[in-house]
DNA sequence: TATTGTTATACTCTATAACTATA
DNA sequence: TATAGTTATAGAGTATAACAATA
């Protein structure tokens, strides 16, 4: 449009670069996601934690909390937000009568399993202008920045 | 470690997930990177700003708010932190006294060539353990993905 | 004592609304 | 009137600290 992006400043090293690039894309992406969410979409943690939940049946919130590498209350504030929409139940683990065991209602379930809540029509649009090669390269890194993310 | 992640739940069509696998490994390393970053480091928009007045010079709130997709109040906050630290320094634009310009101290222009403030030694380890092939991938990605986010 | 979970509180980043100053 | 920028305020998402209940 009116940038002068391709303009490189003093010919950098590209692995050197790397992580500035990415940190620089994954930065920039989260934010346009984040804003051009639809109304009355799940947020990305409490959508993940319900669609883990879905396929890996009741978990408790210290499982739910370092499997996302959030704290404590924040999980406890998300579960609470699935909870209170109707998506997930709480229930006492009868095992260990400390932990809370969360499972998905059947509202949850069909939600999780129907991929209508995963969806973002404004990221569909940019990546279906993409070509093919470059769509496989972004799903290859994907699962790539998803490892890293885990790790 | 303990997750049972490589278990697929029915066989979903990878093109129709490619956009929620793209989002949740970008909402994920996202908060990774937010979490690990070190103390006293520059957040990401700030440290995109200041680059940005570093390659193409003295710009004014209106222009950086719009490159990023921020709102103005938005950008008013991260250039006052930027001139807090002494990284620019504003002064009116002798067209139109409506505007304010910033440019980056010597300080500023120090950071901003140096690399140092990209850095993030979290994920360089990550990245640092990839093949050389998945690091080619994720340049590529890199690049894809920023693409999609200013489009 | 250690672990599980909750509540209270605060910080960061972003937004919208209301305002001032200049074009 | 329209545009550039600031200030006030609010909301989401995260954290740490202090607490209660159970192992």
């Amino acid at each position: 449009m009116d940038d002068p992006v391709t303009t490189h400043s003093g010919g950098v090293d590209p692995d050197t670069d790397l992580g500035a690039n990415l940190r620089s894309a994954v930065g920039r992406l989260h934010r346009r996601l984040f804003n051009e969410r639809p109304e009355g979409t799940l947020r990305d943690t409490a959508l993940a934690v319900l669609t883990r939940l879905h396929k890996y049946g009741p978990q408790s919130l210290t499982e739910l909390s370092r499997h996302d590498h959030v704290t404590l209350p924040s999980m406890t504030r998300t579960v609470n937000q699935l909870a209170a929409i109707g998506y997930v139940v709480r229930s006492p683990d009868p095992q260990d009568r400390r932990k809370v065991l969360f499972t998905p209602t059947a509202e949850g379930n069909q939600l999780a399993s129907s991929g209508r809540a995963q969806r973002n029509a404004w990221l569909d649009d940019k990546l279906a202008v993409l070509t093919p090669e470059e769509r496989e390269v972004i799903a290859h890194a994907s699962i790539l920045l998803r490892r890293i993310a885990d790790a």
